[in-house]
DNA sequence: GATTGTGAAGAGCTTCACAGCT
DNA sequence: AGCTGTGAAGCTCTTCACAATC
């Protein structure tokens, strides 16, 4: 989906798995698997329609929908995600924004004031946001979580560095970058000692 | 290396294979074979000896040592960075912040003068840094990360929501919010259709 | 002529299971 | 008795290659 989105618009109507392939970094064969067992199916002798292509993409992953969130933390991280543009535009709605410190409840950050946690439950049902963002300190990061599973989110996004014990039936990914500079470290010093091969992203 | 550090301060000096696998999320046989294969060894009877396994691990990632990184882009993302405390805990010293926009430029940031980036060259040269940390718009990542490593960066740490195309002996990491995001609604919607299996982080 | 969809082959990764060490 | 290190087996994922299709 990336490599279709990065070619911008280009008169073609379709594209081929080598061309997709080589813009993803994976093997032709490889992308007509990976459509094929998401439903996507193109023309022999042609390629992938682009328009229909994108769109079996965005269907098998859910985004074919709005999926509205709230944000617990008005910090650092959690100024920039609000700060950024494409959330709305993949269908991303950051609805509410909730912070601990007296100190910036009532601020509006924008286009939100920014509400109290004791307001956590209300704001779920209210807007019935269905995913949670924790960009809280670490100290606070499982509290947290665990008030907005409570209040009935059922996927929780984890800038803490600090893993979250959810109930199973909660999806939970989780952005740490420090670990994220240790994996670049790594990837640098096998680099270096090996040879190389091209990496995706 | 997580598993480790969140037990904390426990008495025991060593850990088995089985213990660490249940906390991390794999088999036993397969945390063996992994540490076998960073040259970690265990005591048959005993199992590893927790300092000496921490420091194997560090050493295998190349986290034995310092990594001087320069910070790419002063907007939201590059700030809430530059005020990540825990970069410099884990050994990441961000050593000077560029921006190509005039108006921050020669502006202090967290300790740091934004450099024009017309100096790319001559501060990782000065600083020895090798790593790069792009946080500027997708439509200038790729020209940035390409300034980077022509400036002799050896890893590039990409923010940007856009696939780098870089010589294959670079390292490149990308987190990109809106994927992370994406991967959330699909695990969302994969969680409520089927039933649940508990999953890491 | 170009390209898909897909069985079959191949490669790589995971688990098993056990000899050997403490 | 408890646990590691590791060949071998088992399994999964990737690549090959080609008949079918446009």
């Amino acid at each position: 989906m990336r490599a279709l989105q990065a070619r911008g618009e280009t008169e073609r109507s379709h594209i081929n798995s080598r061309e997709l392939g080589e813009a993803s970094g994976v093997a032709d064969a490889q992308v007509r698997k990976d459509l094929a067992s998401i439903g996507a199916t193109g023309q022999p002798g042609v390629g992938y329609a682009i328009p229909e292509l994108m769109e079996d993409l965005r269907a098998s992953m859910g985004l074919h929908r709005t999926w509205k969130a709230v944000l617990v933390g008005a910090g650092n991280i959690g100024r920039a995600l609000l700060a950024y543009p494409r959330f709305a535009e993949e269908g991303f709605d950051l609805v509410a924004v909730l912070d601990r410190a007296p100190s910036v409840v009532g601020r509006k950050l924008a286009g939100h004031t920014v509400q109290p946690m004791s307001a956590v439950a209300d704001v779920i049902r209210r807007t019935g946001a269905e995913l949670g963002i924790v960009a809280v300190p670490p100290s606070e990061a499982q509290i947290v979580a665990e008030m907005l599973v409570h209040a009935g989110v059922r996927g929780v996004l984890n800038f803490a560095p600090r893993p979250l014990r959810l109930s199973g039936s909660v999806a939970v990914v989780a952005v740490d970058f420090t670990e994220t500079l240790e994996r670049l470290a790594f990837e640098t010093t096998m680099k270096r000692s090996l040879g190389s091969r091209s990496r995706d992203t």
